[in-house]
RNA sequence: GGUCCCAUCGUCUAGUGGCCUAGGACGUGGCCCUCUCAAGGCUAAAACACGGGUUCGACUCCCGUUGGGACCGCCA
């Protein structure tokens, strides 16, 4: 039996769950459910002026929405300064590291003299031999970076990398305040959690050499890699705001519901030969970082809308009409607490399944059914309500007043009876008491409208249009 | 600038040397269905970046060019 598979997430909170983190946590999660492995979720904030507790509350809000459970954690780096310490320590003792005392001023100005006469910036090692700690004066820890030699990783997705290790610098690995920095906390948390494959966002490709030093250093085996390509927007860049919503939650907000972005982002680098609709348990099943690609991808809003219209029309009445509420409440169609009976939301609900993309459509085409009056568009009034269409509805209401069983079939019998009497074609009564009754031209089928709506306001609303 | 990565329809992708007259999906156009709008069905347009090799044979392998991207912090 193989070593249990243990993966982790480790975003920094200085902001929201946003779709590229989402991405490489899906994934991470995927491979740990499909391998019956472990995924532990750690949160990276040693930069204390940019780490807040609110953006740690946001990435969990935001992996719990997406039913992204994790095994382990939230671990917070910030409380585990003992054990970063105390490994520095063990570095410092084997003379692996050493103190540096060139100030951030001092190296700024080196940085910014080597770019302008062209030169690679990178840490001269001035301070490697300044031997015994020199009192009173700030340092910081620096690692020492073998300079000769090649390092290789070899990637799960990307395959085979040679980096030059002369190109390498000296990098720190404790600040002069004392707190230790992401290329080293990342290596000691991923030995200390037992993490036995890392799969991250391929920004960090640059930085995997540097940590497998530190691998080495310790003597500590390094775990498999694994690089995700990175999201584009639109233009080719690299996802950002002004490409649109980035945070996962702005997403739930605009009525998409959690499966659908999920399907989306796994299809985004992800694919099992042609299908492109997944359950869960399809997912775990079939994941493979085999079948994951290793170009950019851009990604398409167009398509992940029309995925959660796939999941909408998928989703059972009953659950939709859950789904809906919050909606129905924040467009003001329901009063909190003064919730509709939860039967007839669903068949309402059903009825417009596969004519909404978004809980947020859905809800906006529900006005008509939990409204107590409809207001009708000018413009289906002035194309549709014309003298003869009027007459033909009063002679519905007429004899729809004597139908007691207030249901689809009743009604559709109604109806025929009275094309039938006037010989008429269906459309020149339904589009006039579709425009009566929903205040538009586009609604689903009249007969289920009208049920839905219900006798009483069926009938007060035919009123109004033939009496104004 | 240096290092690294990437390259099939507008977009996501299938393709692992002959199955390719390059397949599917989103989007777009047309037709069908139809009480409207959807959904659904059918259908059309749409791609192997370029140039060299290797090979009997390249979308597939190698090299180069071009184009994109990432990283070069006492950020993560």
């Amino acid at each position: 039996m193989s070593d249990q598979v243990r993966v982790r997430f480790a975003p920094s909170p200085t902001g929201h769950l946003h779709i590229g983190g989402a991405r490489t946590a899906l994934f991470n999660w995927l491979f740990a459910r499909h391998n019956g492995g472990s995924f532990i979720l750690r949160i990276e904030d040693t930069d204390t002026t940019r780490s807040t507790d609110e953006y740690i509350e946001a990435i969990i809000e935001g992996m719990q929405w997406l039913e992204l459970d994790w095994d382990e954690g939230p671990f917070r780096q910030t409380a585990r300064f003992d054990i970063y310490r105390s490994y520095v320590d063990r570095l410092l003792a084997e003379g692996k590291v050493y103190r540096c005392y060139c100030t951030p001023e001092e190296l700024e100005h080196r940085r910014e003299k080597a770019l302008a006469e062209g030169r690679t910036p990178k840490y001269d090692g001035r301070c490697r031999n300044i031997t015994g700690p020199i009192p009173g004066k700030p340092a910081a820890i620096r690692f020492k970076m073998p300079q000769e030699g090649v390092t290789v990783l070899d990637d799960m997705i990307k395959g085979r990398i040679e980096f030059e290790n002369s190109l390498l610098e000296d990098m720190i690995i404790l600040r002069s305040d004392g707190s230790p920095t992401y290329n080293f906390v990342v290596v000691v948390d991923d030995i200390d959690m037992k993490i036995t494959h890392i799969i991250r966002g391929d920004d960090h490709v640059n930085n995997t050499p540097k940590q497998i030093h530190i691998y080495k250093a310790f003597g500590w085996e390094p775990p498999q890699f694994g690089h995700l390509p990175m999201i584009l927007g639109s233009d080719k860049s690299r996802l950002s705001k002004r490409h649109g919503a980035t945070s996962v939650m702005a997403y739930k907000d605009m009525g998409y519901q959690p499966d659908a972005l999920v399907n989306y982002l796994v299809r985004l680098g992800w694919s099992y030969g042609d299908q492109e609709v997944f359950t869960r348990d399809e997912l775990t099943k079939y994941f493979s970082f085999d079948n994951v690609g290793s170009s950019a991808a851009v990604f398409n809003p167009e398509k992940l809308l029309w995925l959660n219209s796939q999941y909408i029309m998928n989703t059972p009445p009953e659950r939709l009409a859950e789904l809906v509420l919050p909606f129905l409440v924040k467009a003001g169609f329901v009063i909190e607490g003064h919730y509709p009976d939860m039967q007839w939301l669903s068949k309402a609900a059903l009825t417009l399944r596969e004519r909404a993309k978004t809980l947020v459509e859905l809800a906006q085409s529900m006005k008509y059914y939990l409204l107590e009056e409809v207001e009708i568009d000018q413009k289906a009034r002035d194309k549709v309500l014309k003298p003869d269409g009027i007459a033909l509805l009063a002679d519905l209401r007429e004899a729809l007043s004597g139908v007691a069983d207030f249901t689809a079939p009743e009604i559709e019998k109604t109806f025929a009876s009275i094309v039938d009497k006037k010989g008429v074609k269906l459309g020149n009564l339904a589009q006039p008491a579709r425009v009566a009754i929903t205040g538009g031209t586009a609604s689903p089928g009249i007969f289920e409208v009208f049920e839905i709506v219900g006798k009483d306001r069926v009938l007060k609303r035919l009123d109004k249009v033939i009496g104004g």
